[in-house]
DNA sequence: AACTGAGTCAACCGCCAGAGT
DNA sequence: GACTCTGGCGGTTGACTCAGT
């Protein structure tokens, strides 16, 4: 499973070549994990390279500072994205395409790799599913028609039946959702292994705004509070039911969408608030609704 | 039970920008 | 200005899991 690094990277960032020969790649192992934690606690983060040699990791800076950003640090939030974190990553899509760092600023607790994935992995299966690319008007079209609307029903549904917690936006964080990955490090809590040394792992709200708007909205969805049943299934019961009915749904000749269903309120809602098919969708117009 | 294909995601790679010299 | 070093970003890969056969 660990592999030696032979000679192979070129980067700027490579050592002697030497010690390159003994850098390590591939999957984390526990000790490495708990090493740079305790470093990072007691030194703080930054200078990576620096910090591998200091550490004794002999990895190089960057694997150390990307281990730690996606994986390591105690407030990076694992599990399955919630239904406010799909719509916000929706949009903020629309506005910046594939800037995920930029995407995941507005997520706390979210990776922008986690991000890329959510997007690439899932995102692109639907518009795959529907016969057209991600970046088509006719898959904008139906995320802003169907998808969202459907995100927004999900999220109102729950509030409704959360009872209006807001701390309970972040039921997939505490879900131990198995990283089936998790890299060859198995930890018996389910959690970031970050919290066997920082002892406050501060439970990020759930909460998050989105700014772009004209007037600052408050995202926080009282209770988003969906279940994530099945061990580690992205998708939960609702969406699937959702696909699986809206994957029948084919654009018209002209790409667009005929929505007959119940959400076709929706979609009458669109026009109330004065947004075309040519606008650009976005959260806003979606609230405005409300 | 064995095999296979699809889905997931951690980790790596190449590129680039900014800071320092 | 040229060069080196470092960190950050987006794209890609490959190991792994799991459902279906």
């Amino acid at each position: 499973m660990d592999v030696v690094l032979q000679s192979r990277s070129s980067n700027s960032m490579a050592a002697e070549p030497e010690e390159e020969a003994e850098l390590r790649r591939g999957p984390w192992t526990v000790d490495e994990d708990l090493t740079l934690i305790n470093y990072i606690a007691d030194h703080g983060e930054g200078r990576w390279n620096a910090l591998a040699r200091a550490a004794g990791l002999r990895r190089t800076g960057k694997s150390c500072r990307l281990r730690w950003l996606n994986y390591l640090r105690p407030d990076v939030k694992r599990g399955n994205f919630t239904a406010d974190e799909q719509l916000l990553i929706l949009d903020l899509h629309s506005r910046w395409g594939n800037r995920w760092s930029k995407i995941a600023q507005h997520l706390p607790g979210r990776t922008d790799n986690e991000i890329k994935n959510y997007w690439r992995t899932r995102v692109q299966k639907h518009a795959k599913q529907l016969n057209c690319d991600v970046g088509s008007a006719t898959f904008k079209d139906a995320m802003r028609y169907l998808w969202m609307p459907h995100l927004v029903e999900r999220i109102h549904a729950a509030a409704a039946t959360a009872g209006g917690d807001p701390t309970m936006g972040d039921t997939s964080c505490a879900s131990g959702v198995t990283s089936k990955a998790a890299t060859a490090t198995t930890y018996p809590d389910n959690n970031s292994p970050a919290s066997a040394v920082t002892t406050s792992r501060s439970a990020s709200s759930g909460s998050f705004t989105s700014e772009l708007c004209g007037e600052e909205k408050n995202l926080q969805v009282h209770g988003s509070g969906e279940k994530t049943t099945s061990g580690g299934d992205w998708m939960q019961d609702a969406d699937q039911e959702f696909w699986a009915m809206h994957m029948q749904i084919q654009p018209d000749d002209g790409g667009l969408f005929h929505v007959d269903h119940e959400l076709s309120g929706w979609v009458q809602g669109f026009s109330d608030v004065g947004v075309s098919a040519d606008n650009l969708w976005s959260l806003e117009d979606i609230w405005k609704m409300q």
